[in-house]
DNA sequence: ATATTATTGTTCCATTTGGAACAATGTTGC
DNA sequence: GCAACATTGTTCCAAATGGAACAATAATAT
């Protein structure tokens, strides 16, 4: 009889690499940064390919697609990149008329920044695919659990000081 | 009496940067990767500041320290990065001294790869920062919920075909 | 009022990154 | 046995990235 005692072993090779959710000194960090890649890098690589869209310009696309009117300092804070990075991606999808720019009455260093229909058209075209992957990964879960995760995420969510 | 019926606006400027998270269409995967984000890049930049390892640098560096022996295609997969990036890293490290590198005997295109006591030192130092930035995190939940979110975790994971 | 400090968005530039092609080794199918 | 294909790790190079300095505007202090 073969040895099945191990969790998984892909590798052929003896090595098991899904040992190390268990093992290391910040399971919950570890876990959750690994669901995050696996959720998103593969769709961002799809994007990519389809779209030729990289991944802080979907963000911004993502983030305006749900917010009406943000400022690039919003959008660097909800999606933790730098200031540069969104300011490039905003020349992007400018050009390429995904969104508008309104310098803002009250603050003369801010510009206010809006999807276009464009902008959403391609938005609603991208949605499926990250809806599609986060299917596949939390039907894992119960409906149950399922709830209790979204409960969890929501208060954590929450607790974080944007 | 003033409009306090809003979640939460740190911008002052009457967009609630939090609300994103109810409205979108995928609200787990855009909360685990905004968790997975605010967990783990502050952390980052210390690590680089303090000790000049990049993120690909050290997530190598964590995985062998709980793995005892692996290869560059197995970091590859754990952690999501593309291979010519752990290349560089192992060459890194190598030259610093915090991992060894011997052919393996069975399998000639492999190198496996193991920590030295440096780099388990090295790590032993960069841990604790995780641990904080987790702690101050997961502290908004109680006991039983960070022990449902654990096992919620967990199964997710496991569900994921490494 | 005015000086000081802070914030926003941008540009510059050195560094990092990752796709593609490659050589070396293994595996599979016939 | 050997041809076709797959896998590992590396190098090359174009593109993405992010820190730092900057100009413009705003907020704060005196």
């Amino acid at each position: 009889m073969s040895d099945d005692t191990e969790t998984s072993d892909d590798t052929g090779t003896g090595r098991d690499l899904m040992a190390i959710f268990e093992r290391n000194e910040m399971p919950d960090t570890f876990r959750i940064s690994f669901l995050a890649n696996s959720l998103v890098l593969p769709v961002y690589d799809e994007i990519k390919r389809e779209y030729d869209l990289s991944r802080g310009e979907y963000l911004l696309l993502f983030c305006l697609s749900n917010m009406t009117e943000l400022t690039a300092q919003d959008v660097a804070q909800m999606t933790g990149r730098p200031r540069n990075s969104i300011s490039r991606a905003v020349h992007r999808m400018l050009r390429d008329g995904y969104l508008t720019r309104s310098p803002d009455s009250e603050d003369g260093r801010q510009v206010l920044l809006r999807i276009t229909p464009a902008g959403q058209k391609l938005h609603k075209q991208i949605v499926p695919k990250f809806a599609e992957r986060q299917g596949a990964l939390l039907g894992a879960l119960t409906g149950d659990e399922r709830q209790k995760l979204d409960q969890l995420l929501s208060k954590l969510v929450l607790a974080t000081t944007l």
